[in-house]
DNA sequence: GCTATATTTAACCACATAGTTATTTAACTT
DNA sequence: AAGTTAAATAACTATGTGGTTAAATATAGC
């Protein structure tokens, strides 16, 4: 089965290493010695890294000479922000809820706080 | 190696079932049979997904009877906001120079269109 | 054409993942 | 106690992932 953009990009984002190598790319391009540079890790390991970016549309691989210059392609990004978007009200809603027995733990003197079922 | 939290949530979001799940548990609690329904796929393997969504506490399981009612955790999908928001400049930069390169299109008659260094 | 540099590909290994069916555990019902 | 329902666990299989080392490819420079 193909899996779907949005399957492929998470998958990619699972890894600390592939997400390092973004993060290196808002710097600007860099070729894969200097993407590799900074990991305890062979060559073709990262050059796979990067094929799994490549793949999510993540990175894209230019030509100079014999480099290959990578850049950050950031449109597969916007749709785990749309995505996860959707759940703000999920978490901002258990922030509240704390919030609100922070808020019961301090004021110990009223009655009893909101009730959800009265 | 303990993979990190971002890692871990990441990876269980990489899989169509799992965010299926998600979405359904926006509506309310579910027991694991519910959860199953829509699947085309055995019950055990829904109850592996499950797993894997706990682990990464993006779900909590509680106990009713013989039921084991599963809530919607959105605090890691929080980190994923917070994660994805710094690359946030960079997809809004590829908009604006698909948005300049429109703009060139259209308006040939104008001089040059605005630069970002006068 | 030869050699050095940059990168990819091939072949392999260990382990994780996603699924299956069969069995087991737990709690309710009668 | 026996049976039913809900869910998890066990044991297994197939495939994917992340790493390795060694070999192949591509380009630049002499």
């Amino acid at each position: 089965m193909t899996p779907d953009r949005l399957s492929a990009t998470f998958s990619a984002l699972a890894d600390p290493t592939r997400r390092a190598i973004l993060a290196r790319l808002t710097l600007g391009e860099a070729s894969v010695n200097e993407l590799a540079e900074p990991f305890d890790m062979s060559l073709p390991a990262v050059s796979k890294h990067l094929k799994v970016l490549e793949r999510a549309g993540l990175i894209a691989r230019g030509r100079a000479a014999q480099w290959r210059p990578c850049t950050l392609q950031a449109g597969p990004l916007k749709d785990i922000a749309d995505w996860v978007e959707q759940y703000r009200r999920f978490w901002e809603q258990s922030f509240d809820r704390l919030d609100d027995y922070l808020k019961e733990l301090q004021g110990k003197g009223k009655k009893h706080g909101p009730k959800k079922q009265p």
